[in-house]
RNA sequence: GCCCAUAUGGCUCAGAGGUAGAGCACUUCCUUGGUAAGGAAGAGGUCACGGGUUCAAUUCCCGUUAUGGGCUCCA
């Protein structure tokens, strides 16, 4: 084709102009063809004589794909000019952006990004014409046999036919799509550098890669990092220091959280409102050790399928070789099925609903601790429910009925995964398959939309899990359902039938949270540290104004933990608006001052977060006011 | 676990081969203030831990621990 570089060449013109040229005239040349799925540059579609939807130069996903490939080149030539002996493996086009893995003689830093993005700026100001070519495979091979990488990326592609792309003296094996020319490359960046294995298989060569991201026009790029800012603003590690909800600590290891009073306060106040719904669903608190026999850990399939994420502790005689051995609880479940089995149980008990919110220590690699959100020590709000084939359908749909009321309550919406059967699975083929239909036929009769993840279940069952959505629009898995049959089976679970004859339950793991670090992870940069009434650590700040006013401030906070109201009081000798300050730093909802006026006439001032206006009530209508925020939850 | 980076008073961070500094927080005093920082004084650190190089290391090198960014996306 023939490229009109005009259009291109605004690009470095005022915005005003350049945006208007854009419409006009990029809208004229397309830059790709959309065929059914794929998306090719106009180079291969003219070569392949095919036509379909024609993708311009803006930030539609196509176009995207296209320009974020193009600048994974300009990146490798970039990277090519500045450390000649690099040599590239893969630069795919990714979800937010686009990578190349390379290997460098030297080890490059975050500091070396800015260097690179400006030599990227500079080829694409000097701008140069993509072009492709294409060579048979034993071409290739012989044009890179001095480049191990690209030898090795040769060898996955089964095609007979091998393209190049150009763009000035630098070459790249791709099979594209590529933009027409470099200088319609200008509004990128450069945004993360780390190692990577080769082929992403651990143990492999570490490469080393660097990412980016680029749209078709300033604005989009600006809204983009815009939108990351926002996010690390709401990093629960940072707010959660900020108001003190929980810390880690050198001395006592990596992933066990501390939990500051702050935040033991949120827990407790999740832990209550869920408590509460166990009960009234009819679930019985039940409760197991940390540490159980290694034994019961064989019967039930963790000890082989589950060891590299157990922890194990001797007891007593180390000498007495396995009868010692003690393993650290990844899971309740083993714990609620010897409860279950304390008595015999009849199909009248059925189903029975064992909850605990579950102390448990699974070990994650050191590298992929992540504040809250992946960690070595946690609580499950875990249930086990024991029940007959018949009931499965209702239990299910009574857990999703839970979950739905859980996260609607949070201001999340969610969407549904059927995890099925992993390649570490136990249990017979034929229990699976029957298992995995139940979900299914369940799934497609709830209504609700849902996605299948082949081989993601547990080992001992398939699953549905929940995706939720947050305020900002990332997505979290959470809440899981997952069907055991295997279980009962390995610890020979019963109950008598209506004939008296013994039957096998069916075993039925949830977690509506999943984890409670998890979940107020996630709660934490969901509201940005600013948490509803209900949940708040403190939910109400009481400031006097001056000495005179703390008696009264007592009787108020005395009144309100009569409500189940955490309150504190700041009468420090600081001035009124320093403790209003540190009050709001808090992000507390609601802040009472008072003074003369209040003390005379029993009234309260508040300062109320979520409307963002002062007012004043009666200790009636304020009272009043509380209870009202409070019987707005529950699940 | 692997790659890269970081590690300085409670917190956030300066700093230099010759044994350390700021702001906030903390303590005491003054100030009794009507809605986002009133004022003054004081206390607090073997510069993460363990080795090594050096006349000398917190500063350079190695290891450990912890933290941060990644390690699924396939020319």
């Amino acid at each position: 084709m023939t490229s009109k570089w005009s259009e291109v060449q605004i690009l470095s013109r005022p915005p005003c102009l350049s945006k208007i040229i854009i419409e006009i005239e990029v809208l004229v040349d397309p830059i790709g063809i959309k065929s059914g799925e794929e998306i090719l540059d106009i180079a291969t579609a003219e070569e392949l004589s095919i036509e379909g939807e024609k993708i311009y130069f803006d930030n539609s996903e196509e176009s995207l794909t296209i320009i974020r490939h193009s600048c994974a080149h300009l990146l490798a030539q970039a990277l090519k000019d500045l450390y000649p002996d690099a040599k590239f493996f893969v630069g795919p086009v990714i979800e937010d952006g686009f990578y190349y893995d390379f290997r460098v003689g030297e080890s490059l830093t975050l500091d070396d990004l800015p260097k690179i993005e400006k030599r990227m700026k500079e080829l694409s100001n000097k701008g140069s014409k993509i072009e492709k070519y294409v060579l048979s495979r034993d071409e290739g091979v012989e044009k890179f046999r001095e480049d191990d990488l690209k030898i090795a990326v040769i060898s996955k592609i089964e095609s007979d036919e091998l393209s190049i792309y150009k763009q000035g003296d630098f070459e790249d094996l791709c099979r594209g799509p590529h933009l027409p020319h470099t200088k319609m490359l200008s509004n990128f960046k450069l945004t993360k550098i780390s190692g990577a294995y080769l082929g992403g298989k651990e143990g492999a060569e570490m490469l080393t890669r660097i990412y980016g991201v680029a749209f078709a026009d300033k604005d989009a790029l600006k809204e983009y990092i815009t939108r990351i800012e926002e996010a690390k603003k709401r990093d629960h590690r940072k707010i959660g220091h900020d108001i003190s909800l929980f810390k880690f600590d050198e001395d006592i290891g990596g992933g066990l959280p501390l939990w500051l009073p702050n935040g033991s306060r949120l827990r407790s106040k999740l832990e209550n409102i869920l408590y509460k719904a166990m009960r009234k669903r009819g679930y019985e608190p039940v409760r197991g050790p940390e540490i159980l026999k290694s034994q019961a850990w064989k019967i039930s399939g963790h000890y082989y399928n589950y060891k590299e994420n157990m922890y194990f502790t001797q007891i007593d005689d180390e000498d007495k070789e396995q009868s010692s051995e003690y393993g650290i609880k990844p899971m309740n479940c083993v714990g609620h099925i010897k409860i279950y089995q304390d008595a015999l149980r009849s199909y009248r008990d059925l189903p029975l609903k064992f909850f605990e919110f579950g102390v448990v220590h699974r070990h994650e690699k050191s590298g992929v601790l992540h504040g809250l959100l992946r960690v070595r020590e946690f609580t499950q709000d875990d249930a086990h429910i024991f029940c007959t084939k018949e009931q499965v359908k209702d239990v299910i749909l009574e857990v999703i009925d839970l979950i739905t009321k859980i996260m609607a309550t949070f201001g999340f919406s969610f969407e549904m995964e059927l995890s099925t059967k992993p390649d570490n699975a136990i249990g017979e083929d034929a229990i699976w398959e029957e298992a995995t239909k139940i979900i299914e036929k369940i799934l497609k009769d709830s209504g609700h939309p849902f996605a299948v993840d082949e081989g993601g279940g547990a080992f001992y069952g398939p699953k549905i899990d929940f995706k939720i959505t947050d305020a900002i629009g990332r997505k979290w898995q959470c809440g899981t359902i997952q069907i055991d049959l295997n279980l009962p089976e390995r610890f020979d679970l019963e109950y008598v039938d209506e004939n008296n004859n013994r039957a096998r339950p069916i075993m039925i793991h949830r977690a509506a949270f999943g984890s409670f670090e998890r979940f107020i992870a996630i709660l934490i940069e969901h509201y940005a540290g600013e948490f509803p009434f209900f949940i708040a650590p403190t939910q109400i700040i009481i400031i006097p104004i001056a000495a005179p006013h703390q008696e009264y401030a007592k009787e108020l906070k005395s009144m309100l933990m009569d409500l189940d109201i955490d309150v504190d009081i700041l009468d420090r000798n600081e001035s009124l608006n320093k403790r209003v300050r540190n009050a709001e730093k808090q992000k507390v909802p609601m802040i009472v001052v008072i003074g003369d006026a209040e003390v005379a006439e029993k009234r309260v001032a508040i300062r109320d977060r979520r409307k963002k206006e002062q007012y004043n009530l009666s200790i009636d209508e304020f009272k009043n006011l509380i209870k009202e925020n409070m019987s707005e939850v529950g699940f």
